[in-house]
RNA sequence: GGGCGUUUAGCUCAGCUGGUUCAGAGCAUCUGCCUUACAAGCAGAGGGUCGGCGGUUCGAAUCCGUCAACGCCCACCA
């Protein structure tokens, strides 16, 4: 058989996750096997797969593959987010393209648009994640919005609002005066901009000198709305100011001077402009004093009638020329560079603006609190444990959830206005119908009375019920599947939505269900180019995920990924790293050349060499078993797959393989390849959840298969004891292999070449064979004294010689041995030093002196076999 | 302004409750090899006063204090 010596994933990857689906392997059904159940985190429908994903859907196929393979009954949701503010963004723009308005449509209509768009463009991500090797149950595919979701989310919407939880109230709301609605404060992101402190010349009333109060502001546009000024009570050099009334520049409004010691008294002057509409403050302030407020702005940003000047301008055009028309009325004291935080819409990315709206709000005091002692008794266990800091203040600060959205696209608010005012909340127009005719004592009042609310919920209140609700959860409490899957095992998200959606879950887990939603949380780093930077498309820095599984194998991509990647780190993505993990593809097919190149001959015995090699083997697959077993369970996955990696690639290949290794031409025995055969499915096995399709190839062409027959769902290997005296042992071996081969590399003596090597001191004779074979010897000999013109090499405490006759160069050698002998000679000093120091001897423990006096023994012992070796030297 | 975290080889990181399995791994680098599994490879080698300073201790990368740099989260100072 002619098998290419470069493996290539194209041929095969496809071929391979097909088989996996036709003999659905991917699916889950409850039986009476231990369930293991991931939920993904669901992409937006709208969304491309990028680098975040890759990681993140990696980390969850090699669990989800590991659990599949201990026999557990493996189950991964897929499913997609309707992401509201998001998806219709991208609604608006194409339909702006096509020059239709949002406004000249119905909702209806809009929807319409929105589902086609949803339909042509959704899911897109899903079906690449499959490139990916993503064994998820593609049957369950779920979405947010979809029939099951739907009716949980309002169940879950009413049913709060009955417990009282939900309600309905004018607060100030953080305005996207962008997509037009307001948003959770989980949804504003704060960042640093260079402004400008303006300082405003508010003339005081009626003062005969006329004077004027110096207010210090970054936000000169909304002084329309301004119906107060406040300094503190306590500032002396404002004091002049208490009682009477300024004016409000170019506005020319008259508004009091309000004493207050909320105002700090070093920023500024002293001198608060209070404008009740359009700050969190300036809106506490006018509450405690009663100050009209008035609301200058219309919803997309622009200076509404209200406002009296500017109508219709932008709010940072109304800035621009606002500073000149006070500039030009001198009203203008003076402008400073100034920097402060800006809070940005999530997701349009435009300043938000404080507004005060009605909006649907939900209480959070409750649920936070069933949600915090979980995670901090590790109930929830967090990987890293540090987000456990985070989550904490966060429960412990909370504040009232702002649930509704001025959007179409969503789950609507199935509240229902009544003809006469009032409201009443139903799961369905029915029965919202019913209960609006025993509220109102009006029988005959009709569905066309009622009018629905027109906001819809905030996306991440579907999201908060995932884990529920792909199990149908909500609608039908206590069946089959919810019973079976929930609490699901391992979440697999990154850490910028611990709020949004991890702390959230954990609140409807335990309302819900009354049980946590999952075990355990790895929260993954975030993707970043291999300068630290963000991945992101305005810098150009980001891979694209397909293109890279095309040039490297999914296989590849999969490890370069979690090469990189602890819990919790960033990563620096370079391409290096799929290149490493193509070479690794590369050197497992190489070995499997090898040993499918062999033929096999029953009548050969097992050479010693071999069968010493086969015992060591195993001890050391079984050493890495463990320890991979270990790694795992403590989610260090990308130490789990180095382990696997240095075992495949040092111990199997390195020295398994060349230790057993027949002659050019020569048959194998059969013991020695059918153990080979062992460890080779060994490890694929260990190797599959990180490389799928390579070891499902290999595992295929390994020896027959039935169809039907698949790696995937086969069994990981058993953790078994390790003789670690016997692995040790084997390590001295090593040395000495490595003693020699450094001697041939020295002295440029070609492997054909026959050596002899001697030994002088203790020695176990059990490698012998396989020493041997791994330096070409022709004989390993005790000796007392070693042969003239031999270069030699020390292991722990044996020396080690190569006769060489005239090979040798003396004065090299005498050199090597002089510079030895000194370090030697050091090193026993600093240990004598310790041995000498009297508060050591009586303080430590016996066996760290013990050890101590071990490596005097061994030390003078060395220095001895050197300064013979020396003195032979010079005879 | 609070809180958390990081700082160990050129790069990315591991080093649990202090003591040769304490200075490690992978990659990169250097040297020699086209040795019939693999040059996307083989064999070998070099490389770090464990961020600075101080303390506890017989003994500190490891514990304590402090300073510095970087990163993240939270917060209404206009």
């Amino acid at each position: 058989m002619e098998i290419a010596s470069k493996y290539n994933p194209a041929e095969v990857e496809g071929k391979w996750y097909q088989y996996w689906l036709d003999n659905g392997f991917f699916k889950s059904k409850p039986d009476g096997r231990e369930a293991y159940t991931i939920v993904i985190p669901p992409p937006n429908v709208t969304g491309v797969l990028h680098m975040g994903h890759m990681l993140n859907n990696t980390i969850q196929d090699i669990l989800i593959r590991r659990a599949r393979m201990q026999g557990k009954n493996a189950c991964w949701v897929p499913g997609t987010d309707h992401a509201s503010i998001a998806t219709e963004a991208k609604v608006v723009n194409r339909l702006a393209q096509l020059g239709i308005k949002k406004t000249d449509l119905t909702r209806e209509d809009f929807l319409k648009h929105a589902w086609e768009w949803k339909e042509e463009h959704g899911g897109i991500i899903l079906k690449q994640l499959r490139k990916l090797g993503a064994s998820c149950d593609w049957d369950r595919t779920a979405f947010t919005m979809d029939e099951l979701r739907s009716e949980s989310v309002i169940k879950v919407f009413v049913d709060l609002y009955n417990k009282g939880l939900i309600y309905r109230g004018v607060r100030m709301v953080n305005w996207d005066p962008k997509a037009l609605t307001a948003l959770s404060d989980e949804e504003v992101i704060y960042k640093e901009e260079h402004s400008k402190l303006y300082y405003l010349r508010y003339k005081v009333e009626g003062d005969p000198e006329g004077r004027y109060a110096i207010v210090a502001t970054t936000r000169p546009e909304t002084i329309m709305g301004d119906t107060a000024m406040c300094i503190n009570p306590n500032d002396p050099k404002n004091a002049w100011l208490k009682g009477k009334k300024v004016i409000v520049p170019l506005v020319n409004r008259v508004i009091p001077v309000i004493e207050d010691e909320y105002v700090d008294i070093e920023f500024g002057t002293g001198c608060l402009k209070v404008t009740p509409a359009h700050d969190v403050n300036d809106y506490m302030l006018g509450e405690k004093y009663n100050l009209p407020s008035i609301d200058i702005f219309n919803d997309n940003g622009t200076i509404s009638e209200a406002g009296g000047l500017y109508v219709g301008m932008d709010r940072f055009d109304v800035r621009k020329q606002i500073e000149k028309d006070l500039e030009a009325a001198g009203l203008m004291e003076k402008v400073e560079a100034y920097e402060n935080k800006v809070g940005f819409s999530e997701r349009t990315n435009v300043p938000i603006e404080p507004k005060l709206s009605m909006q649907w709000f939900l209480k959070m005091e409750h649920l936070a609190q069933i949600a915090l002692e979980p995670v901090m008794k590790d109930e929830i266990k967090f990987y890293p444990p540090k987000f456990k800091n985070t989550y904490r203040h966060w429960m412990e600060n909370i504040k009232d959830w702002c649930i509704s959205r001025q959007l179409w696209w969503g789950h609507r608010i199935p509240a229902y206005f009544l003809p006469e005012g009032g409201y009443v909340v139903a799961e369905t127009a029915e029965k919202a119908l019913e209960m609006a005719k025993e509220k109102t004592g009006n029988a005959s009042l009709t569905m066309a009375d009622l009018r629905q609310d027109e906001d819809v919920l905030d996306t991440w209140f579907s999201s908060w019920l995932w884990p529920i609700s792909l199990f149908n959860g909500i609608n039908d409490p206590g069946n089959e599947e919810i019973n079976y899957y929930y609490p699901t095992s391992d979440l697999v998200t990154g850490p910028d939505i611990i709020f949004f959606w991890v702390a959230r879950m954990i609140m409807a887990g335990y309302e819900y269900q009354g049980k946590m939603p999952f075990k355990n949380v790895y929260f993954t780093g975030i993707v970043r180019d291999k300068l630290g930077r963000k991945m992101s498309k305005s810098l150009g820095n980001s891979p694209d995920p397909l293109q890279l599984i095309e040039q490297y194998g999914a296989d590849g991509v999969r490890m370069g990924l979690m090469m990189a990647a602890p819990a919790g780190n960033d990563i620096p993505f370079d391409d290096a790293l799929c290149e490493q993990g193509r070479n690794f593809n590369n050197k497992i097919w190489n070995a499997f050349r090898l040993i499918k190149g062999w033929t096999v001959d029953e009548q050969v015995e097992q050479p010693e060499a071999a069968s010493t090699a086969v015992k060591w083997f195993k001890m050391q697959l079984d050493k890495t078993i463990a320890e991979m077993d270990d790694l795992f369970c403590k989610y260090r996955l990308s130490e789990a797959m180095m382990a696997v990696y240095k075992l495949f690639w040092d111990e199997f290949s390195s020295w398994y393989l060349e230790m057993v290794k027949p002659g050019y031409g020569q048959p194998v025995d059969k013991s020695t390849y059918m153990s080979t055969l062992g460890f080779f499915d060994a490890l694929l096995r260990l190797l599959h959840p990180f490389m799928p399709f390579i070891t499902e190839e290999l595992w295929q062409a390994l020896e027959p298969r039935k169809d039907g027959e698949s790696l995937m769902v086969a069994l990981i290997p058993e953790v078994a004891p390790v003789d670690t005296a016997y692995l040790e042992a084997f390590e001295i071996a090593k040395e000495i292999v490595g003693g020699v081969r450094t001697i041939r590399l020295q002295k440029n003596i070609p492997n054909k070449e026959t050596l002899e090597l001697q030994v002088l001191g203790e020695h176990d004779e059990h490698f012998n064979a396989v020493i041997a074979k791994m330096c070409n010897l022709s004989s390993i000999a005790r000796t007392e004294e070693k042969a003239a013109g031999s270069a030699s090499f020390l292991v722990r405490t044996t020396e080690y010689a190569v006769p060489l006759g005239n090979m040798i160069n003396v004065e090299e050698e005498l050199s090597k041995l002089q510079d030895e002998l000194e370090y030697q000679k050091g090193f026993l000093a600093s240990v004598m030093k310790k041995l000498g120091n009297e508060s050591f001897i009586n303080k430590a423990p016996a066996k760290v002196i013990e050890l101590e006096r071990k490596k005097q023994a061994d030390a003078e012992s060395k220095i001895k076999s050197i300064e013979e070796s020396i003195a032979a030297l010079k005879k």
